[in-house]
RNA sequence: GCGGGUGUAGCUCAGUUGGUUAGAGCGCCAGAUUGUGAUUCUGGAUGUCGCCGGUUCGACCCCGGUCACUCGCCCCA
């Protein structure tokens, strides 16, 4: 039965899978409120709208990735491709442009329509990190420094560089887009076919190209540094003074660019070899007119996402889950009299795992398999006695212990 | 969307120039042990050989298509 694949490009998480996703959003919700940011959560879909127009209509995502659909009321719904959007969108929404700044943190999944490789699904998570309100360079320190604990946090920092780079302001990005272009097109006989596509789409886009006969012209390319404002360069510069303060490193990557039209001034990038392909770990940037252009009030933000496939990839096997007591009642009355004792030791804050069928044997199988500490039997002799057999499974070793006492004796087992 | 590789048991994988009953390890089930796990021993079941079609006396093996996975490109977390 072909129905019983999964849609390509999705996956189950199964219980160990799903440990490790939990250990990166834990681990990193738990360092982001160190820093002062709240959890939010926002829709899973949208209206079209709230993605195609400020993401824009030329990006890749807008033109074949995403989830678009018509409603039954006839709405256009687009399941959310990133999370800034919808983040931004919510703060409208809910008047929030009047208590800046923001500062939020995010996890959940995001679609995009790809062809599915290592750590690139079409149904993936993503941790994510917004300050909103915020038009210093010292908050896009913060995020970066929030980005960096958290990769420490789990032991790849070492494993990844931060690249940085600047998009400068609107008046410098305009400059420079109107010089590459005239660059570009004076040597279009030299370009690569998706390089002929970036030129009308995205030009920077070139700069990065992987294809010699590109890297040939871009040798010459002009230099965005020549084009940045002395705005630009100044908040370029406080951005990285303020790395260094934390003795946070990083490589300036001026090839680094955005796919997202939105972006400004700082754009930064974690990426590992680890992963094939798909390098990026955490990628981020500011994104002072995306408000604007959403038909909100002109304000700053700046942020990141991380993708939790690719991290989880990457972190050391998480803390495996706490070691239950199994219950194996033989017979109904040890059962009636087994309930009973499961939810009082559950209060208890024991974690308790009640069989539910087989003889003695058969459970006590099912109780080695899912790594219980102890065993309780119960069977008509114990109840005789009103007495429970406690087995210590790592030991072997096995006493009688009251009834009334059971909550006391089992504490080593905790 | 484009190019390469791979699909055999629940999992990891063997499978001879195309030859008739398709294998191993792990896991699973049963017994040794009818109230005692893990360890040990004995036995057992694994299966549309991804799917559809073609070539052939005969296909897990060759060919075509298709689906999935995978590596790379595009793009991205």
């Amino acid at each position: 039965m072909a129905s019983l694949q999964p849609v390509r490009g999705t996956q189950d998480l199964l219980p160990d899978a799903q440990r490790r996703h939990r250990a990166v959003i834990d681990t990193a919700r738990d360092l982001a409120a160190r820093y002062g940011y709240q959890e939010i959560a926002t829709p899973i879909f949208e209206f079209t709208d709230v993605f195609s127009r400020p993401i824009g209509e030329t990006s890749d995502i807008v033109s074949k990735e995403m989830y678009t659909f018509t409603d039954r009321g006839g709405e256009e719904i687009t399941l959310r491709p990133e999370y800034t959007a919808g983040i931004v969108r919510a703060i409208m929404s809910n008047g929030l442009t009047q208590s800046l700044p923001q500062k939020l943190f995010g996890a959940g999944p995001m679609f995009r329509y790809e062809r599915p490789q290592k750590g690139r699904f079409r149904q993936f998570h993503q941790i994510d990190v917004e300050l909103i309100g915020v038009a210093q360079p010292l908050g896009d320190v913060e995020i970066i420094s929030l980005a960096a604990n958290i990769l420490d946090a789990f032991g790849i920092l070492k494993r990844t560089v931060l690249e940085l780079n600047t998009l400068g302001d609107t008046a410098s990005r305009v400059a420079y887009r109107a010089a590459l272009v005239e660059y570009y097109a004076g040597h279009r006989d030299g370009l690569s076919e998706d390089s002929l596509r970036r030129l009308e789409k995205n030009p920077l886009r070139i700069l990065d190209s992987k294809d010699e006969g590109d890297k040939r012209i871009n040798a010459d390319a002009p230099l965005f540094e020549k084009y940045l404002t002395p705005e630009a360069q100044d908040f370029f510069g406080k951005v990285k003074s303020g790395l260094d303060t934390l003795g946070i490193a990083y490589q300036v990557n001026s090839r680094l660019v955005r796919g997202l039209d939105y972006y400004c001034h700082t754009a930064f990038e974690f990426v590992t070899t680890d992963l094939g392909a798909q390098g990026t770990v955490l990628a981020g940037g500011r994104y002072d007119g995306l408000m604007g252009v959403m038909g909100g009030p002109e304000t700053p933000g700046v942020g990141w996402a991380a993708g939790i496939e690719r991290l989880a990839l990457l972190i050391d096997e998480p803390a495996p889950p706490p070691r239950p007591i199994t219950l194996a009642p033989l017979g109904d009355k040890a059962e009636a009299i087994a309930l009973g004792i499961a939810q009082s030791l559950r209060k208890a804050g024991f974690n308790i795992d009640l069989g539910f069928s087989g003889n003695l044997k058969r459970r006590m199988q099912r109780a080695d398999k899912i790594k219980a500490r102890a065993v309780v039997i119960l069977g008509d002799n114990e109840i005789e006695k009103q007495i429970a057999a406690v087995r210590d499974l790592d030991t072997g070793e096995q006493v009688e212990v009251a009834l009334g006492l059971l909550e006391e004796r089992l504490k080593p087992f905790r």
